[in-house]
DNA sequence: ACGGCAATTTGACGCAGATCAAAACGGGCG
DNA sequence: CGCCCGTTTTGATCTGCGTCAAATTGCCGT
């Protein structure tokens, strides 16, 4: 019986956002130490979640968010048919659950691709704690909006660019946020598989074959299986940028 | 000079949220009397935008928060290359702006596709007077998750669903919109061109035009230009049902 | 180390929706 | 009231990507 009490107490000291290396990316970004000190209260419990295992799931009543601490996960709104779209791919330092605040029904699952780690924060603690930390309550709301933002972006690349375009874009932003965390910008692992890309990108699995190796036959990228290195990012860039632009 | 002064008051008595018909659907939804008093102060100002004419444009600094309190209004993404895409349509009652508090900047144009009435919310005073209104933080939040789970449904519709599905799908939400606000669920007036209905739905205007035409000739919808009857709304909602879904 | 299954690649072909074109319509303004 | 221009409709044709298929590779568990 003591036993896994002192487990929870370990648990509980990992935790801490103060002195988690994500805090300067995570929900605490630009707390006072002090204030720092007060989340750490927030985040109670740990949960991990294994490679193919459900954090949450649609229509789930909604327990709390997740900040995710290690690991690569992936959200998707089902079809009453039972098809999915894959709406993103989360990884270190991001919060989920987003969307069930208004309905406090999730209306995404949320699936690791690795196993993870992720902080549960509960709603209610974390809207208490916003009242008595102006800059929490402010951020969380910058939090929000650039999810928000993010799916603009989404919902362009989905309803206007052309297929290449749209997985150079995909390409790019995983670049830019591998790079926000400290890992190289230029050669990660793509933790999904070509399906799922294809249908966070509104493609199937086969275009997103073709288009990676063609970037390889232009030498845009050096991929092999999952690896895949950015050879000539400027190219990508330009990519995305001029669109010949069917829709 | 007195003039000028004395309309300005006159538009703050009309804008006052406590006499404001539309409170139960906007953002002081669900507070009490008293508490609505004081997020009268909140919006203290108001602004016409005219048919075609700008609320905010992509790029510029974030003012204030949007109340739409009268007419019709889309947000669209720009590409560098001039292209747009509409993000969203926004009636009354609906929150516009959001996307902008992460960065400070607008990231989309907002325009009016009739004339409108806004009420204006500064982000400063909505985040001060949220901490004396938990419940107004509250709904705050749900007001912006409600808007992250409207972009998982838009893009579930450009990442899945074929064309028939997506014009189907819009016609639906804007039917429920308008049955929310006390408007006909099946009767109402397209205030935006086929080539915007296509830009949100990432199609081309020809071919919304041929799957009205398409739903007309089935005796699904009665359409006369703008004027839009849905005859046989449950075989719509079927449609939106079961995909045969390529991507 | 090996067997089996899932993931990936590549090719051939088909089709939904884009593109091009032109006619019809409608609404705002002089 | 009538003209003009932007919007919509409809047709014909083209094409990017989906679909089907089969071979290859790589990974996981035993």
């Amino acid at each position: 019986m003591a036993t896994p009490l002192h487990i929870v107490e370990i648990d509980k000291l990992k935790t801490a956002c103060s002195t988690c290396s994500l805090h300067e990316l995570c929900l605490p970004a630009g707390l006072t130490p002090t204030e720092l000190k007060s989340v750490d209260q927030l985040v109670n419990r740990r949960r991990t979640v294994k490679r193919g295992e459900h954090l949450y799931r649609s229509g789930a009543q909604l327990q709390a968010l997740y900040a995710i601490r290690t690991g690569f996960m992936k959200s998707c709104v089902l079809h009453e048919d039972g098809r999915e779209q894959v709406a993103g791919f989360h990884m270190m330092g991001e919060l989920m659950g987003m969307d069930a605040i208004g309905t406090n029904q999730h209306l995404c699952d949320a699936v690791a691709l690795e196993d993870s780690d992720v902080c549960e924060i509960p709603l209610s603690d974390l809207e208490s704690m916003s009242r008595e930390i102006p800059s929490l309550h402010q951020h969380f709301n910058r939090v929000m909006s650039r999810e928000i933002a993010r799916d603009y972006g989404v919902m362009l690349l989905l309803g206007s660019m052309r297929a290449e375009e749209r997985l150079a874009a995909f390409l790019l932003n995983l670049s830019q946020r591998f790079a926000a965390r400290g890992y190289s910008s230029t050669e990660f692992h793509l933790r999904m598989t070509r399906e799922e890309i294809g249908s966070y990108l509104g493609l199937k699995l086969e275009t997103v074959s073709r288009a990676l190796s063609h970037f390889q036959a232009q030498g845009l990228v050096a991929v092999q299986n999952k690896h895949l290195r950015i050879l000539k990012i400027d190219n990508l860039r330009e990519m995305v940028g001029q669109h010949s632009c069917r829709a």
